[in-house]
DNA sequence: TCTGGGGTCCTAGGACCC
DNA sequence: TCTGGGGTCCTAGGACCC
């Protein structure tokens, strides 16, 4: 039998959430956007966005279009904490629900909505009493996969309530333009559209090989999103992070080295904190770097002992710096943390390890088959400074 | 007068190992 | 006078999402 997926989306949760917190905004052209002269937009609230103004748009461009608009620094504690209430809200109707960003999540309602007569009264009351106890807008998507639940909750806006069944797929999902389809972007689409690929249902249809080619393994996923044939499964636990970074836009292009070297400071001490925080350490640190022509650029280390110290991250990432991009006039510099490990499971590893290597040094035979790779690492490590590589298959 | 910052996943080539 | 095959890890870049 189908499951019932929910997907819920705040409507321009940034803008209404300054409207929350400062009433008198309600029903004025509002930006949340950075004020420098490299700001851009990140929320526009629908008064605004009559105007032209959308989201990535630069502030400048914003003002320009209605120079009277209303700007305000986004606040994330704010709308952490109002995120937090709005999952708590729908938490009231299932325990399970997937956190898909600050604003966003899918709930599982099979259970909550199996009796249920007038689906539609039913979330209209959801939707309403949402609004009534926080003030927040949202819109509604019901169908039997994310992907459909995803798409359908984008359909009407704001305060929308869509529902796909599996039998509307064909009526409802494929006429859309198929750059409307989640996981097709801006890149990928012009290219769908020059081989004829111009709805989602020209593509579910579509048996021309270029697509494969296009689309790589992501074909088959979408090929089966197309058809109803998605994940449906809401997973509730937050996965652990795979990578923590920090990068700044300078407000003028530079190739200063103490400027530079001093970013890339800042930035390593913030991922090293975060990283503590979060209890985690990593084998590779990444320096990345945008140039004035806009061009994304990446060196990387992995070390042989994972890390979150700020000595280690930025003397790596400085000698990425020395090493690669010394009189280079750059835009962005950033700091990555990656291949992410929680220190308990590494001294869990190292410890049983060494315990195990004093125990026989032959047991690394079997060690090789019990732990995973990265422990594998260190095996291998071990034993050639124990001159034994070559035992080791 | 140009275009932020936080992530995830995929790809393709090369190094290295057995 | 020719140059395996499989597997893993690392790197760099690219696409996408919010």
């Amino acid at each position: 039998m189908s499951k019932i997926i929910m997907h819920i989306d705040l409507n321009c949760f940034f803008a209404r959430a300054q409207v929350i917190k400062e009433p008198e905004l309600e029903g004025k052209p509002l930006i949340i956007a950075g004020t420098s002269r490299r700001g851009i937009v990140s929320t526009a609230s629908y008064e605004a966005r009559k105007f032209g103004i959308n989201s990535a748009m630069p502030t400048y461009m914003a003002l320009k279009l209605c120079p009277n608009v209303i700007i305000r620094n986004p606040d994330f504690n704010l709308y952490h904490d109002l995120s937090q209430k709005f999952f708590n809200y729908v938490k009231k109707y299932t325990e399970i629900i997937e956190i898909a960003s600050i604003d966003e999540c899918y709930a599982d309602m099979t259970e909550c909505m199996k009796d249920c007569k007038d689906p539609i009264a039913f979330l209209k009351k959801l939707q309403d009493n949402l609004f009534n106890e926080t003030k927040l807008m949202c819109s509604i998507g019901l169908a039997p996969t994310k992907f459909l639940a995803k798409m359908a909750s984008d359909m009407k806006k704001p305060m929308g309530i869509t529902i796909i069944r599996r039998k509307d797929i064909q009526k409802l999902l494929w006429p859309l333009p198929i750059k409307d389809m989640f996981g097709i972007g801006k890149k990928t689409y012009p290219k769908l559209e020059k081989i004829n690929i111009k709805t989602i249902g020209d593509f579910a249809l579509d048996n021309q090989d270029e697509t494969k080619k296009i689309l790589g393994k992501f074909y088959y996923v979408l090929k089966d999103w197309a058809y109803g044939k998605g994940s449906d499964e809401v997973i509730t636990e937050a996965s652990d992070p795979k990578s923590i970074g920090n990068s700044t836009t300078f407000l003028f292009d530079t190739d200063d080295y103490d400027e530079i070297r001093s970013m890339i400071y800042q930035e390593s001490l913030d991922v090293s904190k975060r990283a503590e925080k979060e209890s985690k350490i990593g084998y590779t640190i990444t320096l990345n770097i945008k140039d004035s022509d806009f061009k994304m650029m990446s060196k990387s280390e992995t070390i042989q002992v994972p890390t979150n110290s700020i000595e280690d991250i930025y003397n790596n990432a400085l000698k990425l710096y020395d090493t690669y991009f010394v009189n280079k006039l750059i835009r962005l510099v950033g700091v990555t943390l990656s291949n992410l490990i929680s220190k308990k499971e590494f001294y869990v590893q190292m410890s049983f390890f060494d315990i195990e290597m004093h125990k026989e040094k032959c047991a690394t035979k079997i060690l090789i088959n019990e732990l995973n790779n990265k422990c594998k690492k260190n095996i291998f490590m071990k034993a050639s400074e124990l001159g034994e590589k070559n035992d080791v298959k």
